[in-house]
DNA sequence: CGCGCGTTTGAACGGGCTCAAACCTTGTGG
DNA sequence: CCACAAGGTTTGAGCCCGTTCAAACGCGCG
């Protein structure tokens, strides 16, 4: 599977190289069948980003490549060498790293409008694992359009610092969330984020099916599968919510927010 | 104390404003008594981060002004104005974020050549408390100058970004520290860690004296206080360290590693 | 079907937290 | 200069929560 993956990464490298810079009429092709289309704008970018700024001239047709990952393929891989950064534009994935002794650490959780790769930039070579937990679709902002410097395209540098900051801001919150006294409120709270997130997205924030597994879970908040499982089971039989295996009903916000202390 | 805090901060914005441009004859200021000086150049701040790239021509005299921090000042609030990005070039500071409960997490010691405030550009506003726990002296990279585009200092983003993509780096190998087995092994990790970044400094990796409580390091590693004081009191009884009060000598380095598991 | 994996639940152990007290350092004001 | 207060550090005792080990069940897949 690590040799499908690299085949890939090199093959979009190579097409996008010569044709990220090529304009096509405006915004016209970008309004073509969407789902069907494998080329994104940078409104799109930005609107995906939820980014306030103003496009500069000449910029509007600037267009990029996206990549497909089906459940299970790995995004990126630490150790490759960095070739651009990612946006979601579909599909949920799984940050994580893994120190010398095989432990590991879930980062994140990145979704629709998250950016991957930003720890790329130092050394040229990714610090972490992201693997697609459901079938995903990415739009690549090469690293040759990164830091092209001298033209216009300052603008795409600016965008990728700017969410980064706010990956970052995020990123530390999810961390004081892992300090949160006790499991059952570090899993609640989760609970909460996760809801909060797919409520962004415009899906319930009542009626979700969690793409991620409890062991997932548990590398992300540092305790064990059990404790998890355990977690749920005692919000269950509260009454805060109902649990189907993946399936998760939240009955009561409140209850949830009282918990996560 | 936050009142002169606020007030040495808009003064040194007022005064950096205007004079961010301003380029004394190339480096000959920087050159003069270096402990007096309240400006450090281009040069200096490449040296600080260890950044490996080349100059562009214009910008050899580009100079950043200083600021300096008493031990207990703060750097920077979280919730106030983004108002540029820091630099560490003396002192040991502590970044943290505090949530709604009054829960804190200790995120970072900042020392020498570290970037502080990246996480005000999402919003600007700062997202984090950073405070001196020695007396420090920081070099500021104004707003201004980091998001003037068009002229040549496309430089200065770029820097800024990749320092920042560092940081990440860095922080979230510390955040797998926090998520090591047990608690006397991440404290074993927290010294090795500290011995390794007073030897890149130039300082003992044997001796040292530790600038943060035992609190703060509790607040890092998510331990309390008392976790803290046993595990260097469990490492001196088996002769691997002494301890002084804030005072530390490793005396094994390879049975210091060998804990960390 | 049988295998692997994710999930759930139980029982027992142990590590870290809580509460408490004592000691030491540092800074402040008389 | 000393006295005192405030806060950092160390150590002890008891308890609780999360881990560990174990077993059972369901699901998806070759």
């Amino acid at each position: 599977m690590m040799h499908a993956q690299t085949l890939s990464t090199t093959a979009t490298t190579a097409t996008t190289a010569t044709t990220a810079l090529w304009k096509p009429s405006g915004r016209h092709a970008a309004l073509k069948h969407e789902s069907d289309e494998r080329w994104s704008s940078l409104q799109e970018l930005h609107s995906l980003l939820q980014y306030e700024g103003h496009l500069q001239d000449g910029q509007e047709g600037e267009v990029f490549r996206r990549r497909r990952l089906k459940a299970g393929q790995s995004a990126l891989m630490m150790g490759q060498p960095f070739d651009g950064l990612y946006v979601v534009r579909l599909g949920t994935l799984r940050s994580s790293i893994t120190n010398a002794d095989g432990g590991m650490h879930v980062l994140s959780f990145p979704m629709k409008g998250n950016l991957l790769g930003f720890d790329g930039i130092y050394k040229y070579i990714y610090m972490s694992d992201v693997v697609a937990l459901t079938d995903c679709d990415l739009i690549r902002i090469p690293a040759a359009d990164l830091f092209a410097s001298g033209r216009g395209n300052n603008h795409l540098e600016h965008l990728a610092y700017w969410a980064s900051s706010r990956e970052i801001t995020q990123e530390q919150l999810a961390y004081s969330l892992t300090r949160s006294v006790k499991s059952e409120g570090r899993v609640a709270r989760f609970l909460q984020t996760i809801s909060q997130r797919f409520a962004d997205l415009g899906y319930s924030p009542n009626r979700f099916i969690l793409p991620m597994t409890r062991r997932d879970i548990g590398h992300h908040l540092s305790v064990t599968v059990e404790t998890v499982s355990r977690a749920f089971s005692a919000l269950v039989q509260q009454g805060i919510i109902t649990v189907d295996f993946r399936e998760i009903n939240i009955l009561s916000h409140e209850a949830l927010c009282n918990f996560e202390r």
